[in-house]
RNA sequence: UCCCCAUUAGCUCAGUCGGUAGAGCAGGUGACUGUUAAUCACCUUGUCCGUGGUUCGAGUCCGCGAUGGGGAGCCA
């Protein structure tokens, strides 16, 4: 029986049974306990032995780490501490862990923790991650699932070279020792695909082809970025969530960000209680009420220019100056929505200049129906737009910022024909775990990061 | 990729003015009928990241390199 049942359900004097690994192995003369945990809860369930078990010795020895199972009767605790522990009718030990296991009764600290990615998910802080990551992942397919979205698998190989959005990773089956070799350039006739192709780095494109036929659709999977970004928010490999509707414009599709990043907000709270209160008290003792905050908060909607003015008006000094025209930088989007919003805010219609290609042009002729939604804390963490719908506005676009239409052929095939208002966003899966837990580091989100020079494990 | 910081026991760290290193935890032995990262007593543990230099002498100062972290850029 899984841990997290036994407490949640068990009755005082029932018999069960439980089989985890061992966080502390506490021995007096007469009586030993053992903290067992099997990863279905942050706590555990407290395993007392008492000397008349054939294997008392053996197990009072135990170290940290151990595997072992577990048959016996739930009582009381008479302690305080627990509500229930177990009194072992049995225990069968499966390992040992020797002295030299990594974990140690200990605090150690997430750098080390990195180095033993293998191991970590067996402590408290990386057990409550991983059960909060899955639970999140369940919660965003429920959200769209309810609301009638499509769900579609963009491919993770592709051809697109001119996405825009970032460094591809190469994917080919050439001999690497002749690619270096090649006069006059790499003859991808030759590859796998008979083309050049890499690593996705978004499937908003092929979304947004299935959006002008499903309606609503959204992706949720890997995506690959090659860029040599060493920071706490960048990972070679991530996972994006990426939702498209059709007869949509800007407004809707800050609503539905809106709607869907309140409502995750509000899962986690109700439904991850234990780990989320593990992350206050450990990580970031505002992190339950800023997101119980946000669950509960209408989201503010502020023009680009009217941000421009609100920074400029600004009584702090910035290190980036601020006019209209240029990009919001880090520390401008945590003004805007820590002192002028004091909560998130969508920021919407950018300048054309700083956005991407498919972003629809306002009738201003200067801006683009583009929108951040930006957090306390983060800044950044939702990008989205309405698409340029208008076959030949959005070719006019692409050759002015140098993406050959004919590569994209198929893409600008969806605005021949039947082509109608869209708009979609782009959400990263890891930034908004590290926004829900308070964890720092991306590379301390993802089970198995990979990032520049590393790909271990 | 650029800038800054760090690297000392299995882990977390201290190490003064340049004089061959020491705390806690872990581990070992013992004590304790109920602990909560148990407690108490005693004991063990070192390529001071590597390399070259300065010096009578370098964990400590200088150069180069490696690795890690933070900031920036790019972005999700």
């Amino acid at each position: 029986m899984r841990i997290r049942r036994v407490l949640e359900q068990g009755s005082v004097g029932s018999d069960v049974t439980v089989a985890g690994w061992a966080r502390s192995v506490r021995s007096g003369k007469g009586v030993t306990f053992i903290a067992l945990n099997d990863g279905s809860c942050l706590g555990g369930i407290q395993i007392v032995v008492g000397p008349e078990l054939h294997n008392f010795e053996a197990v009072a020895r135990l170290g940290t780490g151990s595997s072992l199972s577990v048959a016996g009767k739930l009582v009381e605790s008479p302690a305080v501490g627990q509500r229930f522990e177990l009194v072992a009718a049995t225990v069968t030990v499966y390992q040992d862990a020797t002295p030299d296991y990594p974990l140690q009764k200990k605090r150690h600290s997430f750098e080390y923790l990195r180095s033993i990615a293998h191991l970590r998910p067996r402590t408290n802080t990386f057990g409550a991650l991983f059960r909060l990551r899955s639970f999140l992942s369940q919660a965003i397919h429920q959200f769209f699932g309810e609301r009638g979205f499509l769900c579609v698998h963009t491919p993770i190989i592709t051809g697109n070279d001119c996405e825009g959005a970032g460094e591809l990773f190469r994917v080919t089956t050439l001999d690497p020792a002749a690619l270096s070799r090649a006069p006059g350039g790499v003859d991808y006739s030759a590859d796998f695909f008979g083309r050049a192709t890499g690593l996705t780095v978004s499937g908003q494109l092929e979304g947004e082809l299935f959006a002008l036929a499903f309606g609503d659709i959204y992706t949720f999977g890997p995506t690959f970025r090659a860029e040599n970004s060493n920071t706490p928010r960048h990972a070679a490999e991530f996972w994006m969530i990426e939702p498209e509707m059709a007869f949509a414009d800007l407004a809707a599709d800050a609503a539905l960000a809106e709607e869907f990043f309140r409502y995750l907000c509000r899962r986690v709270l109700e439904e991850c209680a234990e780990d989320m209160e593990f992350f206050t008290a450990h990580l970031d003792r505002g992190l339950m009420e800023r997101i119980g905050k946000v669950a509960g908060t209408k989201f503010q909607i502020m023009e680009y220019g009217d941000a421009i003015v609100q920074l400029q008006r600004a009584k702090v000094p910035f290190v980036y100056p601020v006019k209209w025209g240029v990009d919001l930088q880090t520390e401008h989007e945590r003004y805007l929505t820590e002192q002028v919003a004091d909560g998130p805010l969508f920021v919407v219609n950018y300048p054309r200049e700083i956005k991407a290609f498919y972003m629809r042009g306002n009738d201003d002729g200067r801006t683009v129906a583009a929108m951040d939604l930006l957090v306390p804390k983060v800044g950044e963490i939702i990008g989205g737009s309405q698409r340029e719908e208008r076959s030949d506005l959005l070719q006019c676009r692409m050759v002015e910022m140098g993406i050959p239409p004919e590569g994209l052929w198929w893409y600008l095939d969806s605005r021949r024909w039947g082509s109608c208002p869209h708009a979609g966003f782009g959400l990263g899966f890891e930034r908004l775990i590290m926004y829900l837990t308070g964890m720092e580091n991306i590379r301390d989100v993802i089970p198995f990061p990979r990032t520049p020079r590393h790909a271990e494990f």
